[in-house]
DNA sequence: TCCATATCTCAACTACTCATGACATGTTGA
DNA sequence: TCAACATGTCATGAGTAGTTGAGATATGGA
């Protein structure tokens, strides 16, 4: 995953509005949500709504695809994973002090940290 | 840690020239660096070394402190493992396929996926 | 005290982000 | 074919981010 990918990520998820849909599709899975359920869910309007999943989407981070005259989008879980991996290895040098944080199985192995 | 404390980490993290700046302070360890240093290092003038500090320090992903003339800044690595474990936990849900990404020690346990 | 060094703050400007409402496009069923 | 529905695109305007250069503040040594 390149540098300009995951600046693009954490710029889509450094949003409210766009963290809360890519929850509501993590959750609904790989069968994802139609883009009139998720404004319903969410409370957007149709408008605000395309905006914010168009940068999702163009940011590698959810999918969507045409089913009858609903588009339905569902979270691209390698997108995330990429990112989220892009900066425990090449921003905190996979630093123990960080990874403990997200392996929560191996966080004995790990340096005393972080619970909040 | 609280959801608009992982958006202002998110959104510190979402520019080239501060996540450059992590990754220095990362490498630096507790020791940290000069604000000075840090400049010649990544070559930007004192007021935009600032002002990206600033925002990197408010979102609590570095610390400082003044040592004589100089300002010492250092990775606040509770702060950088606390946004990640915000993504891991409450954005994608504990999803094995995005753990296991960053916990190449038990990639086999789960989904095959993301190299990239 | 005075000067050089290190860092921060401020104003001004450009560029970007985001929300809104109006309109366009595409799909389905009568 | 036409109306209703689902979604996307566009123009606009407010607000915010980022860069620059000038100047302010703080520190240490002569």
């Amino acid at each position: 995953m390149d540098r300009s990918k995951v600046l693009a990520s954490l710029s889509a998820l450094s949003n409210e509005a766009r963290l809360d849909l890519m929850r509501l599709l993590v959750v609904a899975g790989d069968d994802g949500l139609a883009a009139g359920k998720i404004g319903v869910e969410l409370g957007h309007s149709a408008s605000r709504l395309s905006f914010h999943l168009g940068i999702l989407e163009q940011a590698g981070l959810i999918r969507s695809r045409r089913v009858a005259r609903n588009v339905i989008y569902s979270a691209d879980l390698a997108g995330l994973g990429g990112t989220i991996s892009y900066l425990l290895r090449d921003c905190c040098m996979d630093h123990p002090q960080v990874h403990a944080c997200c392996n929560p199985a191996r966080v004995d192995d790990a340096i005393p940290m972080l619970s909040e």
